[in-house]
RNA sequence: GCGCCCAUCGUCUAGCCCGGCCUAGGACACUGCCUUUUCACGGCGGCGACUGGGGUUCGAAUCCCCAUGGGCGUACCA
């Protein structure tokens, strides 16, 4: 059997992390199977769809490197891809439907189905359609119709049970009686998604549906279409949902659910799907930081757990952290370089200082903004408020550094320098350490006092290298 | 109301299907110590959970039942 799965997205808005998630489960199951995914826009609902939504919903799933193989903009042997444009296959299918007496005209006004539904809630009963017009004979049907009456098309509910198994949920089952006649086309002609789904599954032959659990009561039913249409239902997957810190389903009042947010905010795409992975799914190997492109095979549907995952960034920023220290270290330049203000002097800095200086850097850094502060290690001459600060500079001893690494700075330019290597630096501190007879912490701090203006920072053999010498000079005339 | 689903550290999770190796493992966060000051990284620790009650069994986080809690759905939204 080929493996054919989909993502399809409401043009509502723009892609949400829930989405992202559901869009890379079914990439990387048809990765995995060697077969294909394909992206559907479902736009049926004209009130709230958007094109220009569209359009930012696949740059999004191609900032996250999702990318489809067949779609709207990708084309494909099973398109359109959008169902607004897939209008005339919804009302052929109908019209099966009709003819077959599974579905029919059905009249009643909005006015008369919000009275019966009320009365049946305040009896505590299910406030099912009741079946009126399944009576109305379809030449009468027919007849109103031309006269102007405006009419849905209804589908007549089968009444047994259905079940299904779900790799996610086991063997589930609907008893009957569960949802009465329902509407499958709407007065305006557009379909409703229940049964949109199921034409453009069948039609699109989608293999397995992956999608989130709110859907589960739907599938009775897509399954009551599926046997309507005598087609085979898809294999289904219901993940558990994306929740928020009250554990309710993740939305808009959650804060940051967009995928552009975090686009914006600079995180890296493949470390979003890791931690978006995690979310639900956990590697067979209780691996924590990879790279989802790479799973292959070892990405399986039956792994997925059953209960909600409350969306916590907390341990983003971590993965964030960890895939940007995997970063190959020119691109990681080049995105350090696109943050930086225009005039930073790291641009103008070589080539082979940028490489070290990252290296060093990055291990301190979640986020490419976190290098903006550590520089100023290099080239800042900020002076340090901190009280460690204020002590050290306290010292009797830390003069005579300074006087003494003041010196050794001036030979070295007078000498055409602008960086010290570290064979260097280790000279210096042997020099205070032997000659001027101060170690300890008078040592260490006083030297990084005169050095950098600061009390703290990182191992000074790694910054002194990198800070160039003029800088140097201007921190130790300071004080 | 009715239907369906879920229930392990604060959070993400492993284990559950095929009961014993679980005095419940890992990760994030928090935190202590170490690495010639500090911070970060790293290493070694700490804190911290099987929702409750019944059953089945020699033995239950794992199987069954009930309760409780939570979620989703119940549209001419998707």
């Amino acid at each position: 059997m080929t493996v054919r799965v989909r993502f399809a997205p409401s043009p509502t808005g723009y892609l949400h992390i829930g989405g992202a998630r559901t869009a890379m489960y079914n990439y990387l199951f048809a990765k995995a199977m060697g077969g294909k995914y394909i992206l559907r826009i479902e736009d049926t609902d004209t009130e709230r769809s958007e094109r220009k939504f569209e359009e930012a919903q696949i740059e999004d799933l191609k900032w996250l490197n999702l990318q489809h193989d067949e779609g709207p903009d990708a084309g494909g042997d099973y398109g359109p891809y959008r169902q607004s444009e897939r209008l005339h296959i919804y009302k052929e299918w109908a019209q099966k439907l009709i003819d077959n007496n599974q579905a029919y005209h059905c009249f009643c006004t909005e006015a008369e189905l919000t009275a019966k539904k009320e009365i049946a809630v305040a009896a505590n009963l299910p406030p099912h359609y009741d079946g009126k017009c399944r009576n109305v004979s379809k030449d009468e049907a027919a007849k109103r119709m031309a006269a102007g009456e405006e009419a849905v098309i209804r589908f007549k509910t089968p009444l047994k049970s259905y079940e299904f198994t779900d790799h996610v949920r086991g063997h589930v089952v609907f008893p009957e009686g569960m949802v009465g006649d329902f509407v499958c086309v709407r007065a305006n002609g557009l379909p409703v998604y229940n049964y949109a789904v199921v034409v453009d599954d069948i039609t699109m032959k989608i293999s397995h549906v992956i999608r989130a659990e709110e859907h589960l009561p739907n599938t009775l039913r897509q399954l009551m279409f599926y046997e309507a249409f005598g087609a085979n239902p898809p294999e289904f997957a219901h993940a558990s949902l994306l929740i928020g810190e009250d554990r309710q389903k993740l939305s808009k009042r959650h804060g940051a659910t967009s995928v552009r947010l975090y686009q914006e905010q600079d995180y890296i795409p493949s470390a979003m799907l890791n931690y978006l992975l995690l979310l639900g799914w956990s590697h067979p190997e209780e691996l924590e930081i990879f790279d989802v492109h790479q799973l292959g095979t070892l990405f399986n549907i039956d792994r997925f757990i059953k209960s909600p995952a409350i969306y916590d960034i907390k341990k983003l920023d971590f993965i964030n952290g960890q895939h940007l220290r995997l970063l190959p270290t020119d691109e990681l330049i080049a995105k350090v370089e696109k943050i930086l203000p225009a005039e930073h002097p790291f641009l103008k800095m070589e080539k082979e200082w940028k490489e070290r200086c990252v290296t060093l850097s990055k291990e301190k850094m979640n986020f490419f903004k976190d290098i903006i502060p550590l520089l100023e290690l290099y080239f800042g001459n900020e002076i340090s408020t901190e009280a460690d600060y204020v002590e050290a500079r306290s010292w009797e001893t830390t003069p005579k550094i300074q006087e003494y690494l003041l010196g050794e700075v001036t030979k070295a330019r007078a000498a055409g320098k602008s960086f010290v290597t570290e064979a260097d630096y280790n000279e210096w501190s042997n020099h205070v350490k032997g000659e001027l007879k101060i170690k300890g912490k008078q040592l260490f701090m006083g030297i990084r006092a005169a050095l950098t203006l600061q009390a703290h920072g990182s191992d000074l053999k790694f910054i002194v290298p990198l800070t160039p010498l003029e800088i140097l000079e201007k921190r130790l005339k300071m004080s």
